[in-house]
This record gives C-alpha cells, sequence and structure tokens, in this order.
DNA sequence: TAGTGGTCTAGACCACAAA
DNA sequence: TTGTGGTCTAGACCACTAG
C-alpha cells in the first residue's frame, strides 16, 4: 500500500499548497536543503521534485536565490497543427494529391531569407492540392532547401505526402506556424474550387533540422470547409518559448 | 570550457543517433547499467538522461524490459492562442476596449448546446471590441454561464478583459479551440473597420471550470492586422491527448 | 561568507520481465 | 536467476547570489 513515491508526494503537497492558495505566485518555496530537514528525504530527492515543478511551470527556479511560485497569469492555451493527410485519415476518409509543379528552381528573397540561404540558391519547389474525399482540401506550396531533398525529382507525391517524405530523409526538430486568413489569388481559388467571396485559412510552417531551416510551407485551405480543432489546456504551464531564430 | 553537463551530453549523443538513423523507431537504447560502463557515468546520470529522454518522447521505457526508440510518427506541431491583452502588451503596445453589448439573455440553441445549459436558461452575453494602440484588432462575443458569473453587470470590461475576470472568478482547467477563415457580415465588418473583401480569422474558444463550460466566445480578427504566431515544436511528442468533452 | 540551485557519484533496495 | 527500470540516500564539488 505504498502509494507514491517520495519526490511524487513532496510535489503533490506543494502543488497543493498553490492551489489552495497557502503559497502565492511570487512566494518563496522551501528551498532543497529545507525539505531535507522538514520531508525528511535526501537532498537528490527534493531536488527531483523541485526541478520536475519547475520543468512543469508550477515554480521557478533561479541557481544562487531560490524557489518561487510561478505567476501563472495567461496560461498559454495550444493548438494542434497537424498533418493534413494524418487528419483526413482520422476522420476515416479518404485522402488524394495531384502534383501541380515539382521542380528546381532558385530562391527568390523571401523563400531565401526565409530558408537562411543565398538567394538564387538552389531550392526544390512543389505545389500539389490535397483532396479528402476528392474535394480539394489544402493546396501545398512547399521551397525545400536542395541539399537537403536529394531524389526529389524522382519522389511522386501523390503516393507519399510531402511531409511524410521530408521527416523521412531529415527528422525534424523545431516547428515555426502562422496562421492567417487571407483572400485567395485567382489560381488557389481555382485549385481550391473556391467561391468568388471565400477566404482562406492560411498556415505558413517553416521546419528545421539539426539547427538548420530545411523547409518552408504554405497551407491554403477553404474557409468553408476547413478548421483547426485545438483542444484542451495542460495543467501545467508552458514556460519560456525560444524562438528558433531572431 | 566545460560544455554541457553529461546528462545532457549522453541525451544528445542519443538524439543524434536516432536523427542518424543508427537508431530507428522500436530499436533498442543501451541500459542505464550499459552506459554506466560505456560513457563511464554513474547509473543516477545515465537514469536522468533516459528518463528525461522518455519525458520528451524520443523513447519508450518498459520497467522490467528496456528502453527503446519511440516511433514517432506524426510529430503534433502545436500553436499557441493568447489572451488578446497579452498578446498586445508583449508587443508592447497600448490596449483599449469598448464593450458594446452587456446584458443577460436567454440561452439560444446554439449556445445552450455549447455550454449544455438549458435553452432559455439565463446567460451573459457580451460583445466588445479590443484595439491595439486604437487600431480594431478583435471582436470579441461572449456568452458566460450566468451561475458564474456573479456582479457581470457592475464590471467595466474596458478596464479588465473578459478573460481576467474570467479566470479571477473561475480557474479555467481545460479550454477548446477552433480556427476558421470567414467573411465578417457587416455588423462585424463595420466594428472592426474591415474593407470589403477583408475576411476575418476566427477563434472559437469553449473554457471549462470543475468539469462544466463556463464561458463560449468567438473572436474575429481582421486578415489583415493579426495572425496567430504560433511557434516551435517541442522535441518531445505529446503522448495523449483527452478530450475534455465527447 | 553562507545559502542556493546544478550536477555527479557509488552505493542500495524494490517490483517486474524474460529466460 | 538475471537484467531492467524506479527510486532513494549521503555524501561531494561547483558557480552563482546576497549580505
Amino acid at each position: 500500500m505504498n502509494a507514491l513515491p517520495r519526490y511524487q508526494q513532496l510535489k503533490q503537497q506543494i502543488i497543493g499548497q498553490i492551489s489552495r492558495g497557502e503559497l502565492k505566485p511570487r512566494d518563496r518555496v522551501p528551498s532543497e536543503n529545507e525539505l531535507v530537514g522538514s520531508a525528511g528525504v535526501s537532498r537528490m530527492t527534493a531536488n527531483r521534485a523541485l526541478r520536475e515543478l519547475n520543468d512543469e511551470g508550477y515554480v521557478e527556479r533561479v541557481a544562487g536565490v531560490g524557489t518561487f511560485v510561478a505567476d501563472l497569469q495567461s496560461a498559454s492555451h495550444v493548438l494542434e497543427v497537424r498533418n493534413i493527410a494524418d487528419e483526413i485519415a482520422r476522420r476515416r476518409h479518404r485522402h488524394s494529391a495531384t502534383v501541380i509543379t515539382q521542380k528546381n528552381e532558385r530562391a527568390t528573397d523571401e523563400i531565401a531569407t526565409s530558408l537562411r540561404i543565398d538567394r538564387g540558391a538552389s531550392v526544390f519547389h512543389l505545389l500539389l492540392v490535397h483532396r479528402e474525399n476528392d474535394v480539394p482540401i489544402q493546396l501545398e506550396e512547399r521551397y525545400v532547401v536542395a541539399s537537403f531533398a536529394p531524389n526529389c525529382m524522382q519522389q511522386d507525391f501523390c503516393r507519399q505526402t510531402p511531409s511524410a517524405w521530408l521527416s523521412a530523409i531529415a527528422p525534424l526538430q523545431e516547428a515555426e506556424h502562422k496562421v492567417r486568413a487571407a483572400m485567395p489569388n485567382d489560381e488557389i481559388r481555382k485549385h481550391l474550387q473556391l467561391g468568388d467571396r471565400e477566404p482562406c485559412l492560411v498556415v505558413i510552417r517553416r521546419t528545421w533540422s539539426n539547427g538548420q531551416p530545411v523547409s518552408f510551407a504554405r497551407l491554403y485551405h477553404p474557409g468553408s470547409r476547413f478548421e483547426l480543432t485545438g483542444h484542451y489546456t495542460p495543467p501545467g504551464i508552458r514556460k519560456s518559448t525560444p524562438e528558433p531564430a531572431p
């Protein structure tokens, strides 16, 4: 009947004090050494409890100073951005795709800046339409740093999505997203079969591998047929969210 | 020039092997005791490295069996949805708001369903415009379960945002988001001072407290002036993502 | 100088899996 | 029985901060 490990008990105890208001934001939390005395645990155990509370956003620790209750204020809600093929599969619908453009190009200023390469450097350019049960649901415009894209011209992106292909050749470590609403131009409207006054939900995604930008994509979705269904809030608060780049 | 702590070096080494493909999903990762021998660290240090890799989703550990590379498959990217006032403050701009509607109403079918209350039950209805340096940036249409909204008519929502007020009276535990692109109706267009062909980025948010839906909000943003600047992917994969409700 | 967190060690006991 | 992860201990050294 030995319930929780000691470090978990310690965590629960401190979380309880915070949620009951006995410990308020910016209040001092007992130091590791104090917990050694008061809770009768070793310092490593106290350290693990406080370190995990820090990782989970309940407290903030400053070496040489102490441990303090975090002011949680803006619990940052999160929203998931799924791969379109996965999203469709999750709905048990059928995914299909048509390649419109598949070629190597010279990087424009915008693309070069986004991918941190020289203007005019070689990039792989891809344009394709994703369909859900034969209805266009996403126009994917993607640029990949050429050196990361071996055999890119031999790939059949109707069978393997660019996203799946990329994660196979360069395991992504970081990603950056922007979501906008915008009116499509005529070409996009045509490919997505949009009405005249129908806006697009645009997801702009940049992915990184080994500290290097690898891919830049603009994903256009019909406003009437697509939504980002985010969800839930974790109890712990996320802390700093360092940008991969300045 | 003592670079990284040993457990971090160990983590990097293993992450490197995974990302270079030397270790593939479901492959066995050296056990703690093996790392004690091969890496020349103590078992606690090896344990911390593997434990953190587990927390971050790189590997999966099974007591009594071993540690294995996780099959990461669909790394779900996340996107942050910030409180508008915080977002503006973060940009060091000035936030202001104007209340358009503030009254108690009977719940419509849609609102009643969203908030899990009876049709015709009393709800607090709020409509206000948020401005960033005097430029309209968000139209907030919010409904709050009346029993959760004491003194709602006495509140001055120009001074305290509904979001801040809510989190003060009912600490939110879960939230659900949807993001869409849509054309605004005339009233919304007027309040946000939109052009004729300018779409809106619409965030629909439902918040929960103590297992009860508390608030339902539609947040309209000018497509030309607003984007959800989501970011980064945690290296770790989120494991379970339980839905707050069926 | 004293206290803090950050790290590391070399032991230890346990429950559990597989052989 | 052997090996695994899960936990815990009682020390230790370090860099940093504050008084």
